[in-house]
DNA sequence: TGTTTATATTGCAATATTACGATATAAAAT
DNA sequence: ATTTTATATCGTAATATTGCAATATAAACA
């Protein structure tokens, strides 16, 4: 035990699940927010804004990365890291069902 | 280490992390989706739709629960599980917000 | 009352995540 | 060529999550 049985749910339930797993640190929450928030996408400051260890920081840019919902290009000694839009919107996506969905049927139930 | 360093995070992030990370798996979002299915609130079908026991569908419950995404009225010998709304919304809400951003700064980096 | 039905809790093993020091890599600057 | 700067990877300890069998709880029903 210990591992996801991801066998017996759906390619798009696994796939929700890894975008919001991405997003279930708080650090991961702050890159996000600071990706959001810089003009310039210069991401060494990442580190420095948040209170993590340069090597901790770099696992979560990881993480957020292989969930797809950033993307990083390399620039000369640095690394521009960015929101990717497509992974974001999946994840809207999803919310937006459930929200248009309750609308109709609100107030049925406990 | 491996307890997640909370403190240096402001409460927003946090309570946005704990809603992500409670979505964050598959059977979760199962739940969800078939809690906005179901017209009816009787939930023991919940156990009888997942390829899981009723022990970690129970557990799986109780984690949407504590995150504030559903809530559970007791209906004589069985429980009513439903979506909450105002949890909901809040993460629905981060990511237009941040969807609302990238409208205006597109196509400024990477 | 005794049994069934629905759900929760406990206990435990397997696995995953978090965090960081130490180290590697590779481009930039001197 | 050496040093600095920026980032990634490795190794490892601490903690959390996942999943289930066994058991507990408590309402419904016979």
């Amino acid at each position: 035990m210990g591992a996801t049985k991801t066998d017996h749910f759906t390619d798009n339930q696994n796939q929700l699940a890894i975008l919001a797993k991405a997003l279930g640190h708080p650090a991961r929450i702050a890159i996000m927010e600071y990706l959001l928030k810089v003009d310039t996408c210069i991401c060494g400051d990442i580190v420095n804004e948040l209170p993590l260890s340069q090597p901790t920081v770099s696992q979560h840019l990881k993480e957020l990365k292989n969930a797809g919902l950033i993307k990083g290009s390399i620039d000369g000694n640095s690394i521009c890291y960015c929101i990717n839009e497509p992974g974001l919107e999946k994840i809207k996506g999803f919310f937006e069902h459930i929200s248009a969905h309750l609308e109709k049927k609100r107030n049925e139930c406990c």
